[in-house]
Formats: structure tokens, C-alpha cells, sequence
DNA sequence: GTCAGTTACGTGTTTCGTAAGTATT
DNA sequence: AATACTTACGAAACACGTAACTGAC
């Protein structure tokens, strides 16, 4: 049993194989041929003295110190590259930051934000990074964005956040729905799971399974689906406002849990820029001084 | 400018000179000659795109992107290393669970704690690591401890924790001293820094000053400076219990912030040994019923 | 002249791909 | 027979150390 140091590439090998559970998937990912594959994670499992992989008749499943050191080893190379590509961004002749948005889950206030921090004293540009469903804490964590809108709640792991916006919650549904001249309706009315007033996991959870079932990659896509009556779904009041649709109504939902937009950035950030920019999307706004 | 990906040994190179801020002394440390290491640095300079060392006519500095890499690179060896310790734990034939306790930082609890985590169903061994002043979130972030006791405040970047305990500090200062029968004192008494009452570290920050300057490597030898009169210094009531010492006087310092005791984690933990071990530490005792 | 960092060059190790081997369906 | 993982072997790439080079004190 060696040392713990352990190279990066053996590293991404082993995450690729426990991701696919397959040598020759996994080879071909890498781009690289099976053969130093399979020698590369053996010399891997013996250096550390503990076997990561069970190699049955039935294909290739994780030991328990295998899983392990997926989940972990996958957060360490992304924190490697998150160095990396920081580092880059830092060393660049115009550093940048780059904030990450879901298209249209900002609340509307992306522009009140960039323009108050743009006009404190030493502004960086800002780059908006547009990206999908639940990607902001990815990016923030591979360092591939320095900052980033998101909806509560989320995978908190390594980030710190604060809120920056709450509003309503609202049903969309198709305006063939029952209730869809009442204007309102309760979370049963809707089918949707109950959830104790301050936990939106629950309906969170069902939202993601029904993203993640129809493989929606964006909001006119889901709303194309609501509209043909595949389901209902949940939206902050600001999205509802955004998107009007004829074949679509928005009901006021009483006890569907708050939207929190929050701003979340790298616990360990140090820099100044991504303080600044959370000071100007937190900062309440100053007070109307009368003339 | 390449890619993202980065080997560790490249990174392992770059934090020591970025540490030495000097390339033989690195080389030194890393048991390799000044040559591959010079060539390395070049070459991961090149790949990156950025320039990391500004190699002046005075030594070595860093740039603001040798910076970032330094500090966040250096977390991300942290997390490679502690994926390979944990796994390894997780593989062993009899799985451990290590917890990281500062001598006398346990204010008494650490039998009681253990027991009450024994007492659990499925419990594993639990092997308690000595370790020094500020060295446990150190050690949970290397994956060479599992679970800590620590006082606050400490370092949470990447970690969970929950209060334990807390209890008064008292004031050490040699029998000598013109309070010493007074029983108590102020911090002013005291000539310590002054504090909000909830912010302890400038307390804290005071009192790590001075155990840097001095090597200091536990409580015995503080405590012996202190009856030397070369200064005061708080304390956790629970250890001034523990260290009677003829030369010495605690006293009561009721405008000192209280010493919390508090258990961390790595924030990523999904062991449910080391969230049963939380919970031992945590729950409230279990009510006494009457007879 | 010495100290610190870099470049030049020859050597040894590591990692690769192709191809053959073994076992399961 | 086909698929999936492993072992065997020769070639290419990489990292190393010694030694020579450059510039600053």
C-alpha cells in the first residue's frame, strides 16, 4: 500500500470506468485502446492495496472503496480543473468574470445587477454564461463560471450562497384545464406532492424527474409540453410573467413553497470581483434620498 | 492554450516552488533536481497559456494567476489525496472511522460521545487521532480524518459542522499576577484585544500569534510560558479544570466570548458512520423518566 | 566567484497500441 | 461465434540526472 499520491491521469481513468461500468466504453471515452486501460486501473488498485472493482461474470461493479472514490475522486478532479481554468482566466490580459444564468431564471433583475456592480469602481467585464437545468453548481465547482444565479433549492456542496429574490410560485397548465379559469389552486388540486411550507425538495424532486423523463432542455420546451397536457409544472411568478402563451394558463398556487433566487459562488473564492458582484445583487437598493 | 486538464505531478511541482518561492529549495523538497522541475513549471506555463512566476532579478514571485493556482491547486491535491485515503478506508478489511480531537479540546465530551456512538446498531470502530492547534481541518480536508472536534471559530471551507458544547472561558495568568485573587477580569484587564460578543476572532487570532511565535506544540508548554509571565492567555473552563497548576490563576473573564465546541465534517460525507457519529455527538441526552 | 535558474544531452521508465490469450454467453 | 477483460511485446513519449550555460550580486 503506497502513498496516498496518486496521478491525475489514473485518476480520470478509474472515474470513467466506474461511471460506465464498462472497460471498453470507458477506453473508447478516453481515447485510448482497452489494453492500457484495464493495466492502468489494476496498477492503480494495487498501489492503493484495496480493490475499487469487482469484475463478475455479469459485468463490472463498484466495491464499496470503489464508490468511494468515485464521488471523491470526481470532486477532485474538478476542483484540479477549476484551478486550472481560474488560474487562466486570472493571468488573461482582460480578466473576466463569468457569471452563470439559467436563460430566464434571473427574475428579471440580471440587468439591475450587472449595472449596479459595473458602475462600482474597479468593475471587471462580465461574461453571462447561459446554461441548462440544474448545470450553475457544475460550472461554479470545474471552474468554469465564477458566479451564478440559481434557484433554491440546490447541491450547496463547496459553494456559498445568498438569497438575492424571492417571489410566488405559480402553476402553469394548459388552458384546457379544469381549474384554469379559477386562477388558483392548491398543490392537490394540481396532484402534485405536499410539501411542508419552507421544503421545496419534494416538488423540486418531481419537477426534475418529469426534466429529466422528456430529456427538456429548456423553457419553451416544458411549456410546449404543459401546454399539450402531459402535466403540470411549477414556475416562479417572473418566468410566468415572461412567457405568455395562449394555450397556457398560470394559477396562483397559496401553499406551493416561495421561488428563492440565490447567488452562489466558490466557498473557497478569494477574489474581489466576485465579492463585488454579490454585494451589488444582495445590497438592498439605497434609499431615495428626497431633494 | 490547451485544455483544462492538468496532471498532479505538474501541480504538485508548481505548489512547492509557489510555496518556496524557490526553485532548488523546491526541488529539494520534492527529491528531484532543479532541472525537470525548472522544465516543468515551463512547460505547465506553456500548456496554461499564463504566465504563473514572475522570475525577477530579487527571486521568484507569483503573478495573480501563479496565485490562484496556488491556492486553489493546492485544494485540489488536498481533495486527490483525501479520495485515496478515504477509499482505502472504506476497502480495508475492517473499516475504521477516525475522528480528529486537539488533546483537552473535548471539554470532557469525547468518552461520553463514543459510547453513546458504540452503543448505535451498526457501529464501527472509532480510531481518535491526537493532532495540533489547528490542525484538524486540515486533516478532514485530506481525508486523513473523518470526523473532528474543533473549537470554534475554524476553517469550514468545505466543511459541515454542528455545535456541541459551550461552555465559559476563563483567563490563565501566573499566580503572580496583580489579579490573580481577584478571581476575575476583564479582557481590558487583561490587555486583550477587545471584541464584539459574538466575534471570537480576534481572540483567536491574538492567541495564534502568539503559539506561532513561540513553536508552541501543546497546552503543557503554553501553560508554562504563562506561569513564566510571558503572557495570559484563554482558555475553555473544561481545561483550566483539567491543568491545575500551582504557578497559575484562572480567571473568570465575563465579557470573553464562550468557547463553542463543535463537530465537522466533510461537507461532500455521505457515510452514515460519520453521520451516526454526528448524531452521538449532537442529540440531546435522552430524557430521564421517572420511575 | 558564487548562487539561482535555465538549456543540452543521453538514459531509464512509463505508457501506448497491436495482437494474442482466456473466459463467459 | 462473439463479447469483454486481460496479458505479451515492441515502439514512442516522457521524465529524470549530470553537466554545461547565462546573468546577477
Amino acid at each position: 500500500m503506497t502513498g496516498p499520491t496518486i496521478e491525475s491521469r489514473a485518476l480520470r481513468y478509474f472515474v470513467a470506468v466506474a461511471e460506465e461500468l464498462n472497460f471498453s466504453r470507458a477506453a473508447d471515452r478516453l481515447g485510448i485502446s482497452a489494453s492500457p486501460l484495464s493495466r492502468a486501473i489494476r496498477a492503480l488498485e494495487a498501489d492503493m492495496g484495496v480493490t475499487l472493482l469487482e469484475r463478475s461474470t455479469h459485468g463490472v461493479s463498484l466495491t464499496p472503496a470503489g464508490a468511494v472514490l468515485l464521488e471523491e475522486g470526481r470532486s477532485a478532479l474538478d476542483a484540479a480543473q477549476a484551478a486550472v481554468r481560474r488560474a487562466q482566466r486570472a493571468g488573461a490580459s482582460t480578466p473576466q468574470i463569468v457569471l452563470a444564468v439559467k436563460a430566464d431564471s434571473d427574475a428579471g433583475l440580471l440587468d439591475a445587477i450587472l449595472a449596479r456592480y459595473a458602475a462600482q469602481d474597479p468593475a471587471l467585464p462580465v461574461t453571462v454564461r447561459l446554461c441548462g437545468w440544474a448545470e450553475q453548481p457544475r460550472l461554479l465547482r470545474r471552474g468554469e463560471a465564477d458566479v451564478a444565479l440559481v434557484h433554491e433549492p440546490f447541491d450547496r456542496t463547496g459553494l456559498d450562497a445568498e438569497p438575492v429574490a424571492v417571489e410566488p410560485t405559480v402553476a402553469a397548465v394548459p388552458a384546457t384545464h379544469p381549474l384554469a379559469h379559477e386562477g388558483r389552486a392548491t398543490l392537490a388540486d394540481l396532484g402534485l406532492p405536499m410539501t411542508g411550507p419552507s421544503d421545496l425538495a419534494g416538488v423540486r424532486r418531481h419537477q426534475d424527474n418529469l426534466v429529466d423523463r422528456h430529456g427538456i432542455r429548456d423553457l419553451a420546451q416544458l411549456l410546449a409540453l404543459v401546454e399539450l397536457g402531459r402535466f403540470v409544472t411549477l414556475v416562479p411568478r417572473s418566468v410566468a410573467d415572461r412567457y405568455p402563451r395562449r394555450g397556457l394558463a398560470y394559477l396562483d398556487v397559496p401553499d406551493a413553497p416561495p421561488a428563492v433566487l440565490a447567488i452562489a459562488w466558490p466557498q473557497q473564492s478569494r477574489s474581489t470581483a466576485v465579492a463585488a458582484l454579490v454585494r451589488a445583487a444582495t445590497e438592498p437598493e439605497p434609499a431615495q434620498h428626497a431633494l
